[in-house]
DNA sequence: CGAATTAATGACTAACCAGTCAGTAAGTTG
DNA sequence: CAACTTACTGACTGGTTAGTCATTAATTCG
């Protein structure tokens, strides 16, 4: 019986041989153990032995595809982000509403974008890898958070445009964005660690509503 | 001319022999070079010959002071951690003032305490190892992020107490936090790694004011 | 079907590194 | 000053790992 048998009731596709040729499948999947393999132990302690075995290949094709770690690691770092930059920036050229619901649409977005994305593991490496990885960092500067600022900045304008919002000055952008950063980077490191997750929606509506009024009361009497 | 002269106009210091026994400063020393190659490395990627140089001693003496790497580790965070909180704590219990000035206060502090101290390049550490060391995720939550929550409920209880802060949920205590840890975070990886520190004062104003009392106008008119 | 092509393999190597320990010398005691 | 104690050293070991390459086998083409 050289060809084991297919058996009953399962699909009818064929029983992969020991050595399968895909060479266009390969990228992806080496990707996605990658990330998944990064983004457990870090850069250093993370081994391609590992990462080709969870994307079930020899560590010599890994090899094939990718020319060192280093180059694995920045390609799985383009290869999750991207995509999901450019989706934010087309819901916003497209959002159509008041400057306070859009902000607190862009921060419930983000939330659930990281509790059910694997890009919500990404903050935790960059701010891992930065030091080690300059170069790393740079790119991240340019292609995600640039990008995500202008985002928050053109909700600002649209918001001081109608007399809803006051003035922000640019530098401070990042606090706006902070409880969303502090929360995909709890939930992938101390979190899990100490069994206390937070919930996304909660703090994305929290974060809204305190950066939106504040915690103070307002004052009804002039 | 077996010992060298000291050169005239220098401290009237002994000349250090190659092997000082100093039993007492040792572990301080090593400890400080810990947290010098553990924050700018990682620690899989940090090496014991290197923390040992940097303190001014052989890989041998270092391992005389302390078991393995691993507990250097911790030794290291509860070392550079624990005497800020205690001092937190203290400065809290004695604050005489409103709560708003109170929280203005604390972040103030915090931003200072980051900017000068080497406490600020704590939580980029303990984000970064705690899926490798729960362990110190735990302790970590239990020493540090449990007392500072507690601090900032004191003021939050003080401020609804005297009709100045609306109630805030336990949970979302950490969005309060979240601006004075992302300034942590930046200044030390991303920000660094790309010549653009942010100014601890001034993220400590601006996140106070945008938590108080948010970006939205007040309404004038009823 | 047989030859040619190339995707895939895994044993191998060169380098690295955490931790050890026999030996050295600084300091102490009688 | 001699005998002793102990802080300190650094060459070494055993184990690990990033990256290579000669070999194997799946696929294609004539």
């Amino acid at each position: 019986m050289p060809v084991p048998s297919v058996p009953l009731g399962s699909e009818p596709s064929v029983v992969p041989p020991r050595r399968r040729r895909r060479k266009e499948a390969r990228p992806g999947e080496i990707l996605d153990a990658a990330l998944e393999v990064f983004s457990a132990k870090g850069f250093s302690a993370a081994r391609p032995d590992e990462i080709a075995a969870l994307a079930g290949i020899s560590k010599g094709t890994l090899y094939l595809y990718f020319p060192s770690k280093e180059e694995l690691f920045k390609a799985m770092v383009r290869q999750t982000v991207l995509p999901n930059v450019g989706e934010m920036e087309r819901w916003a050229a497209a959002f159509d509403g008041s400057a306070t619901e859009m902000f607190q649409g862009l921060l419930a977005r983000i939330a659930r974008l990281f509790s059910t994305h694997r890009v919500g593991r990404m903050p935790k490496i960059i701010i891992s890898e930065a030091t080690a990885f300059p170069e790393l960092a740079q790119f991240w500067i340019g292609e995600v958070v640039e990008r995500a600022f202008a985002v928050m900045r053109s909700i600002l304008d649209r918001g001081v445009a109608a007399g809803e919002f006051t003035p922000v000055r640019a530098e401070a952008v990042i606090v706006l964005f902070s409880p969303m950063l502090m929360l995909a980077l709890w939930n992938q490191s101390i979190g899990p660690a100490v069994g206390r997750p937070l919930d996304p929606e909660m703090i994305a509506a929290e974060a809204a509503r305190f950066l939106l009024d504040g915690i103070r009361v307002r004052e009804e009497a002039r």
